[in-house]
DNA sequence: ATGTGATTGAAACGAACGTTTGACACACAA
DNA sequence: TTGTGTGTCAAACGTTCGTTTCAATCACAT
């Protein structure tokens, strides 16, 4: 290649101007004549790359989506060691969110987590694939996780927990700014700390709530 | 007018395939010859009806959002009264949540649920500005509620588990599949009656954490 | 019957879209 | 120096977009 010592390659600028611009219009809502030319490079290096636009979106995900899988299967495999494989409720929160919030404290990082918790409820059903797809494996881990700290919810009880879970730490990456217009411009989403440091407790307390469906007699757990 | 009779006027039509179209595709996922071809009416009429696609959508919203907000105030103001001014915070997000889940029963209300949720955290921000703009005015009443139901809280910590709150409503209403990927194709996310029974003591768990930050001198409460 | 205002229809508008092309510039190994 | 692969560039491809136009059509009061 030719680009070279000084700043990141037209690879690299194409990712960070996607990133961003994906989070702040949406899949559909930006062009990739906005996207080129925010990034400095020619239209055609986006198909040249990324073969297409939703492989250039497809592109800011994994660059992000991997590292963070890596830091919550670490944490959920250290967990599952200390704790014998009864991990406390909280713990497996804790490996759950940490990752997600605290990944990297670059600026593109608060970007990407904007587009991520936007993407996920986003309407259209191509872009929610692709991000399901790249965050499921380690996802799924996660919900045998919970389902081992609360063995006596019901698949039904564990199922609207976790939406409340997924909800919440969704919302807060999210950062659609809308509680800040309710409550006040002073206060801020975008601490990992902060997050970290509230939503533990918060969704702690929730997911240790009473059983309020009976459990099924013939839910086997899954070793 | 002269249609008649039979079904839906082409307006009526016209907002129920916006609805459903606008959910599933978002607002830039779609166009207005597709939403018009599934009304059954000409290209034109949209235009004619709502000025403009953005005016089709916010159009959509309207005819939702009024009876939502006129129901919740209606429960609010009745717990308000009730409880003279010292509402129980699980009471609070009980007139809060009801009138998200239960109004109507129709299955375009069900689509609407989905275009809500799936809106807020939508990443175009005009499209988050118009659910906003409808949404406000009631929801700030509720802020106030919850103020006054937990005043133990600093306003900090009232936003971020205000932000679980709304992130686990929203993360319902929207429904994007994903838990189902999850846990099971057998779970159900759209039955009102079972989100307002599992979210409500979830959330009233987590609003009843002891406060994480400390409460700040100034804060007044806006009696 | 006639005029009037509201609605529908087919067609076209210019603009913007994702994508492709082919010529050109460069680095580097042979 | 020549050949090869990689990257850049301006330009154009065909398609689809939201919107507008204007004539035709309808229900209905006069």
């Amino acid at each position: 290649m030719h680009p070279n010592e000084a700043g990141p390659d037209a690879q690299d600028r194409l990712l960070d101007a996607a990133e961003r611009l994906f989070a702040e219009h949406g899949f559909h809502g930006v062009s990739l004549r906005t996207i080129t030319t925010e990034a400095g490079v020619n239209l055609a290096a986006a198909n040249y790359y990324f073969r297409s636009k939703e492989g250039l979106f497809r592109a800011v995900f994994e660059r992000r989506v991997g590292p963070v899988n890596a830091d919550r299967e670490a944490l959920l495999q250290e967990l599952m060691a200390r704790s014998a494989g009864r991990p406390a409720v909280g713990e497996v929160l804790r490996a759950f969110l940490e990752p997600a919030f605290r990944a990297s404290t670059s600026p593109g990082a608060e970007m990407f987590r904007k587009l991520s918790g936007r993407s996920s409820v986003d309407p259209s059903p191509e872009v929610r694939r692709i991000v399901y797809e790249l965050y499921d494996p380690v996802s799924s881990r996660f919900v045998d996780a919970f389902k081992r700290a609360c063995p006596d919810l019901s698949r039904e009880d564990l199922f609207w927990r976790l939406a409340c879970v997924f909800g919440a730490m969704m919302y807060v990456r999210a950062d659609s700014g809308r509680l800040q217009r309710l409550l006040g411009d002073d206060l801020n989403m975008s601490d990992p700390e902060a997050a970290i440091a509230h939503l533990i407790p918060f969704l702690t307390a929730g997911m240790e709530v009473p059983p309020i469906t009976t459990r099924d007699e013939n839910e086997g757990e899954s070793t």
